[in-house]
DNA sequence: CGCCGTCATTTGTATGATTTATTAAATTTA
DNA sequence: TAAATTTAATAAATCATACAAATGACGGCG
């Protein structure tokens, strides 16, 4: 038996169906607040004329929601939007949808926050974990990175090489993570249009990573990753003019504390 | 007009509706590896005889796997088993239905490592971030756990400990992430049976996290949570004689090292 | 050998009928 | 009157069926 081929490689909702088109819509609905959390969706009756679908292909887009912890049902009393705490923020299309309501600082102030949780700790583990495939598939990367035609290339490569990094800690947990900086990537390039010498100028951050990784140097690794995450910051800051507050950097380790031995 | 009472507390498929069964039961199917990566299920005529269930209940039930990242379907090919770099292991199902299938040592270390990186910074965060409700909370999961009578009860009131902490935080993208720490506890009760002695153990911890979330110490918070993660680490070696195997810390930040002013 | 149209298979969509869960009102009962 | 119980109304849940669309496989044809 033969195994399908061309699997997708985004997991997020493309809207080929038509019920991947009513999640879009709805999930944009939800998550921009064009439904207020606690409210109740209008019934399925009239949601079926409004959308313009079948019970059936609003039916599957509500289940996917309901997954997603968007929304909830109930007979008798209805469909309606769950509180926001109760959201699965990390979710692909949920990340996604955030971000295409308007990417307020707010909102990439806890996307970078989250960067500089995640990201010098995976690229420790990295330098220790890696097997000599993910290294490749590392530096393979950071070689998309360094002939990037245009923009999106280059976001892409950027998003593969951070991608690598995760998938080299051996941590299946830390892999889906890649959602959160592919959304802050995005944003990044979203609030500031950026230049060909505009990222040239972030290479020599990432090459330092590359190297400490190659070298399994955990400690350089994640001093590396943190400065140009703090690199990456001040371009924030400095390109878009745009007010991302005070900002104050995530307490970081600068130390192993290992006490298990 | 009234917002609904009732909202489920957990977000997790309780298999209350039929389709909520069926999507358990292919769940834990396809994440105990009873369908391998890859491999296509049976067509959906045959699924809905196996399982006892109309096409309808098992349709909704796909597209809810398929919102997870676990199943993908295509018209002519049929529907299959993502591979597993694809899946969401961050969702709360998801994770339940991995914890569910053997908590191997080695998935025990990755929800670990997944704590060591993510708590003592969201402690951190707290520290600076807390409301005032929210600290209560947090004090009053505390109590809770003092005055746990038995260990289910304890195990609640100990995610509630840690939940209020990443809610404190004020990033709503930390806060999903409870599902991990929920799925650690969990399992760490499944493996080593805790008697009432252990939990007391463990109390000095968690009032030195909370006293340094209360004065607003991030750096003090930061240090006391690594401090209990590892002998909550050193207790899963010493108790259940569990082989973690050969156990390194996560390294972790000592010093800030924002350079962002 | 390679291109192209046809066909079969599987999921996708639509619709109507029926069942079940749940709230709220109506009714009974103390 | 107040509480408990029954009843009714409504929305989602489930089922069954029919048809549409997509696409991989096959076979004919150049």
């Amino acid at each position: 038996m033969r195994s399908p081929s061309n699997q997708s490689v985004s997991a997020t909702y493309s809207g080929r169906n038509l019920h991947g088109q009513v999640v879009k819509s709805l999930g944009h609905g939800v998550v921009g607040g064009a439904y207020p959390a606690g409210e109740l969706l209008p019934n399925e009756e009239v949601l079926c004329r409004t959308l313009d679908v079948s019970r059936t292909a609003l039916r599957e887009a509500i289940k996917v929601l309901a997954a997603k912890g968007l929304l909830e049902s109930r007979p008798r009393v209805g469909t309606w939007v769950r509180p926001q705490a109760s959201w699965n923020m990390l979710d692909p299309d949920v990340l996604s949808w955030r971000c295409a309501t308007g990417p307020d600082a707010q909102f990439m102030r806890h996307l970078t926050e989250m960067r500089e949780i995640i990201e010098p700790a995976a690229a420790a583990l990295a330098a220790r974990s890696r097997r000599p495939e993910q290294l490749a598939a590392l530096e393979e990367a950071f070689h998309a990175m360094e002939s990037a035609g245009n923009v999106s290339e280059w976001v892409a490569a950027d998003v593969a090489f951070h991608s690598a990094i995760l998938q080299a800690t051996n941590n299946p947990l830390l892999v889906p993570l890649v959602a959160i900086i592919s959304s802050a990537l995005e944003a990044l390039l979203g609030i500031s249009a950026r230049k060909a010498g505009d990222f040239n100028e972030a290479l020599p951050d990432h090459r330092k990573v590359l190297d400490a990784i190659r070298a399994g140097d955990a400690q350089r690794a994640l001093h590396r990753m943190a400065v140009m995450l703090s690199d990456t910051r001040d371009l924030m800051q400095r390109s878009a003019m745009l007010s991302v507050g005070p900002v104050e950097a995530v307490p970081t380790v600068g130390h192993v504390v290992g006490t298990s031995g």
